[in-house]
DNA sequence: AAGTGGTCTAGACCACAAA
DNA sequence: TTGTGGTCTAGACCACTTG
């Protein structure tokens, strides 16, 4: 049976709240990192509440990396190791839309192949696989905004064999069409060299920044990509607050 | 009263097998985005479990982004918008041990001195306020690593001023002493020029890349740092599978 | 051996939005 | 108005780890 409690005065639900007081702690250096938080049971004591709506916040102040728990041993604030942030990689139009500006796509190069060796170094596909190569120029305001250079595998995705992609720039098709369990990035900085300085109207040996992205489905690659930034402008941002739960 | 109820038989507890079979749904495209799964009382009757049991594992993955839930209408498949993964952002040190590389730094210049104008545009210290500039060269294996710039506001870290940044480097020092409640980064390519070029022993026009991070603690900014990585051989990873709660 | 966290139950009341 | 999710309770048993 419930009895009657006090109403939620502030900021939300209960267990908020417990996160908020821990993590402020934790935050101001009153807790520092390695020092032993009080047991769930001391909490309970100290909120009036059952057991459940401090595990509830504790669970959470886990999942943010600001605390460890140890049975038998207790609570204790988490030694800050290595900074992690989360990056958020949106779609090329919507990034261009973002600054305002008018968004156009074209595809450049097409072609449909039997994996060569050098597809293979780019994504781990069979030796015998169907791949579609493309390569597709985003402009903002009519100027070059990046080029994206991409490989399909068609097993994953055999409908893209037959898409004009004129509706959908290629990574917006294969987002809305493939599933995929597992991505990783890669984040580095190139010259811009012949064809690829030339797609983007930029001086050979211009700096660019360059994201490739490979997805998988299960453990069967999707698609191989790689993003060319030209210049200096272009930022991705990442952002991280801790326990923002 | 608790009821006799069958063991868990395989992966762990009851509210991860629920969140392991929705997401293994969505993933493989048997639930789109944008359809309703089902409710939660109809889980409870499928799992035989208690609600709260159900409830657990939803908030879990609506935190990993799966699904989004609306009272009265139902619980839906997200629709995918923006791609996120997390990046790491290890300490040098760290990260030039994983590569197996002796690691060394040394602070090249230092300048502590009221907030300049230049200051202030690179993190909104305020105008008199005290600051530390410190350049820090970054080695791997007695090459040059990296080169970081960056500036301290010596209200949040007073500290800092004394340090003489023999033992820890300062990024090291300042991530154990001062608690930090909200980063941001942005990552670009720019061409090594001039002083850099020289502080990494690379010809001028050589694409670099750079992280630059800003740290508050609330609403006090604690440091600005801008770190430039040589050449194109280096490379930030990120990497992103959904719901790996 | 004892005490911690990990998980679960069978209820309950409430807030909110859709019909 | 109605049914959904949001939150909470007062128990319970279990697993693990440490002393």
């Amino acid at each position: 049976m419930t009895e009657a409690r006090e109403p939620r005065p502030e900021g939300g639900s209960l267990h908020r709240r417990i996160i908020a007081d821990i993590e402020a702690r934790i935050l101001s250096g009153e807790w520092p990192p390695g020092r032993r938080i009080p047991f769930e049971h001391e909490l309970t004591a100290q909120y009036g509440c059952a057991r459940m709506t401090v595990s509830k916040a504790l669970t959470q102040l886990v999942a943010a990396g600001l605390i460890e728990r140890r049975r038998k041993a207790g609570t204790f604030v988490t030694q800050p190791h290595s900074q992690s942030a989360v990056l958020e990689i949106p779609d090329v139009k919507a990034e261009v839309a973002a600054l305002g500006l008018p968004y156009r796509f074209a595809i450049v190069a097409r072609s449909k192949r039997r994996a060569t060796r050098a597809d293979r170094a780019r994504f781990a596909v069979a030796a015998d696989a169907w791949v579609l190569a493309l390569t597709c120029r985003h402009d903002a305001a009519q100027r070059p905004f990046c080029l994206e250079d991409r490989l399909i595998n068609l097993s994953a995705a055999p409908d893209a064999a037959e898409e004009p992609f004129v509706e959908l720039s290629p990574g917006a098709w294969l987002v809305r069409r493939v599933p995929w369990t597992r991505a990783e990035h890669r984040i580095s900085a190139v010259a811009a060299r012949g064809d690829v300085a030339l797609a983007l109207n930029v001086a050979s040996g211009t700096p660019c920044l360059v994201v490739e992205r490979r997805t998988w489905s299960g453990e069967a690659p999707v698609t191989q990509v790689r993003v060319i930034y030209p210049g200096e402008a272009h930022e991705l941002v990442a952002r991280f607050t801790p326990g923002q739960s």
